[in-house]
DNA sequence: AATTTCTTGTGAAATTTTTCACGAACGCTT
DNA sequence: AAGCGTTCGTGAAAAATTTCACAAGAAATT
C-alpha cells in the first residue's frame, strides 16, 4: 500500500519533524544506534504515535520490534525537509533586534548563514562582532537577484515592514521570517513565519497566573 | 444566556488575543473609534468568525450593526491577558543570544522589563549597551525569591539547560521562555515556550522549496 | 416610527489534528 | 525453527479547531 504520490504534510508536522532531528542528533552525539518512537517521542514532547504518524506522512523507516536506525532516520527526514544543502540568509533593518541577531551565531551550525545585512542607514556598522557587511537598502533588489537569496530576516520597524516585504518579494524572495509586529499580506506562495517575542512572554504571563 | 463560570480558553486563542491586541493599538494611535470584526481580522490576518469566535471565549462586547469600540475592547482584551501590570523578566545565559536579548529593548514597551540576567561567568559583562546587572548562578534562587520573579527567559547551552530548569522551578519561576533547543521536562504547572530560530528557518525553508 | 442596512453572537457542520487499538513484522531466545 | 516479546504502521475513533449560516440586535435613514 505504498503511496508514491507526496501527501501535503501538515505544517505542525513539519515543524516536528525538526525538532525530532534535533532529538535524532542528540541521540547520535551519545553514539546511539537505535530508539524506538517511545524514547524518541519522549525526548521530543510528543506521544509515540503521533511520532509515527509524522513519519507515515512520508515513508516508513522503521523495524518492527526494534525501533528507527538513528543515523538513517535523520537522513530521511533531513532529505524530507531539504535542509540537506546550506541556504544563504538576508537580514533587513539593523536596529537593535537586528544587532543582536546578527552577533547570534546559533544559525551557522544548523545550516543557514547571514550572507549580508541591510538597513536605510548602512553606516550603522559600529559593532565589531558582526562579520557581515551591512549594505544600503538601495542595492537590496540586486543583492537578492544576484544571489539567488530565497530567505530573509526581516527585523525592521513596524511602521515599514509591509513597505520592506513587498520590495523582497519583488526581487524574488519566496519565505520571510518576520519579527515586525504586524501581519505581513503578501502573495499565496510566499511564505512568512512570525516571531513575537512580547506576544511569547505575554502567553505565558496569562498561563502562570490562570 | 450569560456563563459566569470561566471556560477553558484554548492556547491558540489566547496567541490571537496578543495580536488582536497589537492590532487595536494601532487603530488608536490612528485615533480610530470603532472596528467592526471584518476590518480587525483583516488586520490580525484570520477570518471574522474565528476573531468573534475567540472574543466569544470571555465575553460579549460588540454592538452589532456598529463594531466594537476600540479603546473598550482593548481593555477588555489586556484585562483577560493579565497584561495591565508590569510583569518583572530574568534571563539566564549571557552568550551570544543572551546578549543579543539583553540589548534589544523591545520587551519595554509591551510591558515586560528584564530586571536582571544571570551567568555562570559574571564577568562577561563587557557589553555596554546592557544596562541590566550580570549575577552569578549562585544568587540566582536568593534572586528569584526576593523580587518574586515568576517568568524567565532560558538563553543556556543545551547542555545544561534541564540543570538550569530545575534550578529555576525550584525557585520559584512559572513560566519559562526557552530558546535552548531541547525539551524542557518540567512540572505540570509550570508553563515552557519554546522558540527556536533555526527550525523557523528550516520551515520556511521546507515550503518554499516544496 | 417604520424600514433598511449593517454587524454581532452562536449553534451546527465541516475540517483538521490527535489518540486509540490492534494486526503485522521482526529480533531474540530456546 | 518455533515461539515469545517488542514495536511499528495504520484504519478508525475521538477530540479540538475552524468555518458556516443565519437569527437577533442596533444604528442609520427615510
Amino acid at each position: 500500500m505504498k503511496k508514491t504520490g507526496r501527501l501535503v504534510i501538515p505544517r505542525k508536522t513539519i515543524y516536528r519533524l525538526s525538532i525530532y532531528l534535533r532529538c535524532l542528533a542528540r541521540l547520535r552525539e551519545n553514539s546511539i544506534g537505535t530508539v524506538s518512537s517511545e524514547a524518541l517521542a519522549k525526548a521530543a514532547g510528543v506521544k509515540p504515535t503521533q511520532l509515527r504518524k509524522d513519519l507515515a506522512y512520508f515513508g516508513t523507516f522503521g523495524t518492527r520490534g526494534l525501533g528507527y536506525d538513528v543515523v538513517e532516520l535523520s537522513r530521511k527526514i533531513a532529505e524530507e525537509l531539504g535542509t540537506s544543502s546550506l541556504q544563504p540568509v538576508i537580514l533587513v533593518g539593523v536596529g537593535n533586534l537586528g544587532l543582536a541577531l546578527l552577533s547570534y551565531r546559533g544559525f551557522e551550525k544548523e545550516g543557514f548563514e547571514i550572507i549580508a545585512a541591510f538597513d536605510a542607514e548602512p553606516r550603522r556598522q559600529r559593532d565589531k562582532k558582526i562579520k557581515q557587511p551591512v549594505i544600503g537598502m538601495g542595492q537590496l533588489p540586486e543583492f537578492i537577484r544576484e544571489h539567488n537569496v530565497k530567505m530573509a530576516i526581516l527585523s525592521v520597524p513596524a511602521a515599514v515592514a509591509q513597505a520592506v516585504a513587498n520590495s523582497l518579494v519583488e526581487s524574488g524572495i519566496m519565505g520571510i521570517l518576520n519579527f515586525a509586529p504586524i501581519v505581513l499580506t503578501v502573495p499565496e506562495d510566499v511564505m512568512v513565519n512570525n516571531v513575537n517575542l512580547a506576544i511569547e512572554l505575554e502567553n505565558l504571563s496569562y498561563f502562570i497566573q490562570g
